[in-house]
DNA sequence: TTGTGTTTTATTGCCTCC
DNA sequence: GGAGGCAATAAAACACAA
């Protein structure tokens, strides 16, 4: 009996069915009362062809409640179980079964709602952490703004002592001195090729990819020079202007500019760059 | 009392499993 | 092919404000 037409249902069919709530408890009998019994007995004897009224019946209190403990068990219904409930509750084992059906369909309902729940809350969290790592790194950039602006006033000022003996010209110095000893036209011009290629921006790559791997990098360990959404060593930076500046000799002070507009367009995610910069910092050796 | 929104009961059609 | 589950839906019952 899985298809039930609709002129097959028990509300359809049997007026006053199931019986109220307050039928069932004038009888006392926890099932059909006998005047609900006397209908049904009185049914097989009327015109089936009759217009009958539709009325629903909610279950009673008692009814759902046992229902409901029952869900708590299991909510699926065997067989067995469907039938020892219908007796028990005195409704049709098919009533039972689609109130476990209604009844699932509501606890699905019940369960979305609460994994929604728990996936806002988590998103919630999630955007106001973002959020304020979205304005700690807007600080920090402000900041960064100004020390460059405060770097090149400094710079500007120091050119004139530049010229003099300074740590960054004693360097340069011995950079050339070194370079004389050295075939720069095979290796030194690669390395320099090389490192000027990684400045260019790379095919394929798009900016908003390159953002992200700059936030990446900026909290790595390793200080990066990003140029037009790439990123540049600073040993590879330091290397370039090491090289460049040995092949041109005198030209240091063109190559400081050179930088200093590429910085311009960039931000260095570190201390460590921003030193790289620094006429106050005296060079150390080994770069 | 009545209009309206919500809840509950029941039906229908489709799908899967055995 | 029958039994049972599920989604969508209808419709009655109920709650409640105006």
């Amino acid at each position: 009996m899985k298809r039930f037409s609709r002129s097959d249902s028990l509300g359809t069919l049997i007026p006053n069915y199931p019986p109220k709530e307050e039928e069932k408890h004038a009888n006392n009998s926890g099932g059909y009362s006998k005047e609900f019994q006397a209908i049904l007995d009185t049914y097989d004897q009327e015109d089936c062809g009759e217009e009958i009224s539709v009325k629903k019946r909610r279950l009673s209190s008692h009814q759902v409640k046992t229902l409901e403990i029952s869900f708590e068990v299991e909510n699926k219904l065997e067989p067995e179980r469907k039938v020892k409930l219908a007796e028990e509750l005195g409704l049709e084992p098919r009533q039972v079964a689609i109130w476990f059906q209604n009844r699932r369909a509501r606890w699905k309902t019940k369960q979305l709602e609460r994994d929604y729940s728990v996936l806002k809350a988590d998103y919630d969290a999630l955007k106001h952490n973002y959020d304020s790592l979205e304005r700690q790194n807007k600080g920090l950039a402000e900041k960064l703004k100004e020390l460059k602006a405060k770097l090149c006033v400094d710079s500007a000022e120091s050119n004139q002592s530049v010229k003099e003996e300074s740590p960054i010209s004693l360097y340069k110095s011995s950079v050339m001195e070194a370079s004389r000893d050295q075939d720069l036209s095979d290796n030194g011009d690669n390395a320099g090729l090389d490192l000027y290629k990684n400045l260019k921006p790379k095919d394929g790559s798009s900016d908003s990819d390159s953002n992200g791997a700059m936030k990446e990098e900026s909290n790595g360990n390793e200080s990066s020079l990003g140029y037009n959404g790439h990123s540049l060593s600073s040993h590879s930076m330091m290397n370039l202007f090491q090289l460049s500046d040995s092949r041109s000799g005198n030209k240091g002070y063109h190559h400081q500019t050179q930088f200093a507009r590429i910085e311009e367009q960039s931000l260095f995610s570190t201390e460590e760059s921003c030193n790289f910069f620094s006429v106050d910092q005296a060079p150390s050796l080994h770069w």
